[in-house]
DNA sequence: ACGAACTTGTCAGGGGCTGACAAGTTTGGC
DNA sequence: GCCAAACTTGTCAGCCCCTGACAAGTTCGT
């Protein structure tokens, strides 16, 4: 990686940092992008050519962690229950909030206290399925309904991961998060799905 | 209903069918809320009294179907599985949306065209599992992990719910809806949850 | 050192949305 | 029918998000 690349990523990480915390201090949408510039000491319009989006700043990278799930995903027994393979393949992403708790609980919630916000995390959400589903359906083997059964399973299990999330924040980040997770799908999920 | 109230409304649908077709012929961010505006014969200054945002002349009243869904919810037999119920509770969505079809297949294809929409069709989502929430919760009875399993229950529905919509646009609106549904919510739905 | 590649700020502009205000219309009591 | 109150409408001004274009400055590889 060029130095040129290597300094644009440390920006793009302090603008982040910066932006992250004003959020956090006077809500998303009580902040403008013009805000968050000049805390970072560069123009509206810099800002946006380190971030498509205002919303960026706070999700971050989407393609990366769809990507470590679904390599998490594929390299399951092929065995194991749907289900069961679903929750195995989140494991990295728990591992990850469980490890950087603070941080975490802070992102999950600026996310959840705007609607632009949550709206962008959900759109991840839908990036991932798209990486998922076909490997699901793989798993799946021959069924009819096309895409439906793989996606239904993809899906619900993103809304356990959410779930979760939510719960956990609840909690005020008591306990694991593995285990909030875990317990999301224990409330949802068959070992043996019908059809 | 004042007959004021009435134009009103009327006033609303028209703007909102003019809306919905201009949409689907362009493209809902190729649409600018002036364009729709001209087409309906008023200001753009006065569709947003009629609608807060854009997409609310396609989502239309959120607030309703979900207070439908909570009702049937609530008349469930306790004796059901919560995963059963929650089907059955969504059965005045799926048979509306097979009684309309056509609209409603109009409907989903621009929401599902459009992030800004379907961010605003997911938001819908959070409002019904508001209302829902409590009431699956009752129905689980005492359980360890506050919300989280009622809700993961809910959200997972609500998941099969959008799935099914995109696998009946993929198959261009063939069969019933409520048949889609079923496969979804039989792809992942246990009848007996653990915990 | 020097040209190529990249970054930055400024300016201009489109589009969503809101508050304020004046002009016009409808409603309900008289 | 008349009138005051209530409501609707268009216009204007303004904030914010986001983008393209351009000129000025900086950095990189040779």
């Amino acid at each position: 990686m060029g130095l040129r690349e290597q300094t644009r990523e440390a920006v793009r990480a302090a603008i982040a940092e910066r932006a992250l915390q004003l959020f956090d201090e006077r809500g998303f949408d009580a902040t403008s992008v013009e805000d968050v510039a000049a805390a970072a000491g560069i123009s509206g319009r810099s800002f946006h050519r380190y971030f498509p989006a205002k919303e960026d700043a706070v999700i971050g990278d989407a393609t990366a962690a769809g990507h470590l799930v679904a390599e998490t995903l594929a390299a399951r027994p092929a065995g194991e229950s749907p289900w069961r393979a679903m929750r195995a393949a989140l494991e990295p992403i728990a591992a990850l909030s469980d490890a950087n708790a603070e941080r975490t609980l802070r992102v999950m919630r600026v996310v959840n206290g705007s609607a632009s916000l949550r709206a962008r995390h959900l759109e991840k959400h839908l990036l991932w399925s798209r990486i998922l589903t076909p490997i699901m359906r793989e798993r799946l083997g021959e069924r009819p309904g096309g895409d439906v059964p793989a996606q239904a399973i993809v899906f619900a299990a993103l809304s356990c991961l959410d779930v979760a999330y939510a719960g956990w924040i609840a909690a005020g980040g008591a306990g694991r998060f593995a285990q909030v997770l875990d317990l999301a799908f224990a409330s949802v999920g068959a070992e043996e799905p019908g059809q």
